[in-house]
DNA sequence: GCTCACCCTGAGCCTTTGCTGAGAATGGAA
DNA sequence: TTCCATTCTCAGCAAAGGCTCAGGGTGAGC
């Protein structure tokens, strides 16, 4: 994959680096320029040459934290935004409070698309892409997915989803026409650590199915042995 | 992020960096121009050259204290607004009297919702940023906050309501029509030191309902999982 | 047309989340 | 000081969501 010439450069900082390779994978997947540190110190090494648009910064490093990395690169003047990591409960309280401007937080574990979606509303935020006002929108055929409100429509019609269920439809939708396999839309939509198998994928697609294909065309379609399309055409 | 011309200049002055440092964030996310000082000397030698509209001043810093900085800078002509900050207690009664012109103060600790919003009622008085009268009126479907008179209005009903609650509100109609989530709400509402957890924003929630929601149609919709949002339709 | 693997979906259980009332603690005003 | 508004915590209830399981369908290949 050649590195893009205007994509957002990103910094992900996390000591486990199987988290941090993981994060790293998926970004450089939807096109941005990634770099990774495991060190705070690393971190301000890479940042001072690579300059990047936002960091992932998890908040537990082994030697300065995250909050001390991110004020260090902030006071050399680089304006750019933080969405921090932290394992659950692990400094609450601190994290509250600091996740000013633009910036944001997610605690461990999370889903990769939960990341994904946060880091571009977050760029959105602090500026470096600016994009149309619905650019938080995502649509195919009849039926609309809103970010922001997170609201979705088919055909005009409102339709409640439940969190999980409007994960699963935003990650369908963006991989709209093309063919997902239930373990790709296990490591995208549920959280990296999740141990249960995929038949909650099956699960998941009937209640989305109940949900938005009463209406006429159906447009979620299983491709028996492969996984699940989003298309428009009829069954056939 | 390019520095916004016609932005207004503001001097931070605290000898807390990581207080100075939030403040310098949130302001530059709203679009201020922002420098920052850590010691009165400082405070006098940027702002000769920064010549800045307003200032946030600790009135504790470790040379000269804040009057002393604040009447220096006026000595020299510049005509500028100064927002005092002081921990409780300390200093209560020597920081009232002093608030001239179109000054204000604040104690220590504070929301960083409350103190922008005492920044642009500052600027607005000192004559930095002429705006619109009713500027200083946020209003969403029959629902009107008045931020000059901290005065609300449902259907045209005065509604009375608690410092927290109002700037709850207030923080709910910035942002009309999108989600916000409790973490979000906390950051921004409470006080940057609040320790408390989020279980806090569903209490004031329902104080809120129990206010505003009394009229039809509801306002305040729960998106479970994610958070709360302002908004017109009904339920379905 | 038979069989097997794959898939769908309803039932049920458990966990999490959200709402609210009650009351303790705080702080300002009279 | 006393009183009262306000803030905050807590606990209990209700509802929603997440997940597993298992029975019954369905399609592909033989």
């Amino acid at each position: 994959m050649a590195e893009e010439k205007n994509a957002s450069r990103i910094l992900v900082v996390d000591d486990e680096t199987n988290i941090s390779d993981l994060i790293a994978t998926s970004l450089k997947f939807v096109g941005f320029d990634v770099r990774t540190a495991a060190t705070g110190s690393q971190a301000l090494a890479i940042a001072e040459e690579f300059k990047p648009h936002a960091m992932i910064l998890d908040v537990m490093l082994p030697d300065l934290d995250g909050f001390e990395v991110c004020k260090q690169i902030r006071n050399e003047g680089h304006q750019i935004g933080v969405l921090f990591l932290s394992a659950k409960d692990e400094m609450k309280d601190k994290v509250q409070g600091l996740t000013i401007g633009g910036d944001d937080y997610m605690t461990k574990p999370f889903s990769l698309e939960e990341l994904v979606a946060r880091l571009k509303a977050l760029l959105r935020r602090i500026g470096v892409v600016e994009q149309a006002v619905d650019d938080e929108k995502i649509s195919f055929a009849d039926l609309e997915l809103n970010d922001a409100t997170h609201e979705v429509r088919r055909a005009g019609n409102l339709i409640e989803l439940s969190p999980t269920e409007f994960t699963l439809l935003r990650y369908l939708l963006i991989n709209a026409d093309r063919v997902v396999s239930k373990a790709q839309i296990l490591d995208h939509v549920w959280d990296y650590d999740f141990g249960g198998d995929a038949g909650i994928v099956e699960t998941y697609i009937s209640y989305l199915r109940k949900k938005i294909d009463i209406y006429e065309p159906a447009l979620i379609h299983t491709v028996r042995g492969v996984g699940y399309r989003l298309r428009i055409a009829p069954a056939k």
